[in-house]
DNA sequence: GTAATTGCAAAAATTTTGCAGCATT
DNA sequence: AATGCTGCAAAATTTTTGCAATTAC
């Protein structure tokens, strides 16, 4: 990983951070290139990825997988847990500390060398899963 | 989640199960796909993911993101943390239980109702880092 | 008999890459 | 000046879908 060189600072680059720092959610590639157009509306959906890619890979942001769909970013790199809906797709911080991993005992008990770890409870929004509405509990699922 | 009506039982269903409950890794649905060919040659690979899809939503399986590349699957549905190799992209089972998550908390932090979680931690596995390896520490990545 | 399931092929969705020109250090 | 970065377009990858025929219950 390489993760000695300075970051070149580009309008594209500094854009994309700017407006991934200010979103409230954890946007996908394509909603932060959506926001990124309003800034500078030549950007390409390549530049995008490539400078989220670079960014992350520079531990700078954090890539998250929340098990269905596209990728989301996050502008904060450092570990916290994060909760998605199911059914909307929403993926917000979870407050509370990071996930415990005993890092030490996992590594002897699987000889990895740990680098990070990542937690992502999924459910059902306050707006998506009002009240009373039914849902099944089990790994997540919209139809067959 | 239609969790409701049974699960009609075809020879591929079967095959596919078959050979996801006699995996040492957790597959992706392509590697899944060649080996459950070994046993029904003209299998689609539209129906290892119709019936990888139809388990997980079941419970019968557990669909995994590693974070990066397709996704995997796990015949174990009960919740247990994984650990990924970041270098040859393998999975494999942690021991030491599922991970922790206070539900009623969160719950009520949140105000989400929780289905489930997932804990995958990312590390270098045995065979990839081999003793004094220089490797570098933070989310993951390969080159920029 | 009915409804679910399958194979095939085509499509959709997401992400990556080649390349020539431009910008940053 | 050298190297990295960009936009564009094309490609690669992974996953989903339409449909007619078949199979399980």
């Amino acid at each position: 990983m390489a993760a000695g060189e300075p970051i070149r600072r580009t309008p594209q680059r500094t854009a994309i951070l700017e407006q991934l720092r200010s979103a409230r959610a954890h946007p996908t590639a394509d909603q932060l290139y959506e926001t990124v157009r309003d800034i500078l509306p030549r950007v390409s959906l390549a530049t995008v990825y490539r400078n989220l890619q670079l960014l992350a890979n520079r531990g700078v942001i954090r890539k998250l997988c929340p098990g269905e769909g596209p990728m989301r970013f996050d502008a904060e790199p450092s570990p916290h847990r994060h909760i998605y809906c199911v059914r909307c797709g929403r993926v917000e911080d979870v407050d509370g500390g990071p996930p415990q991993v005993a890092q030490p005992e996992v590594e002897k008990s699987t000889g990895y060398r740990i680098l990070g770890c990542e937690l992502i409870i999924h459910g059902c929004c306050p707006d998506c899963c009002t009240g009373t509405d039914t849902i099944s509990v089990g790994p997540v699922g919209e139809s067959d």
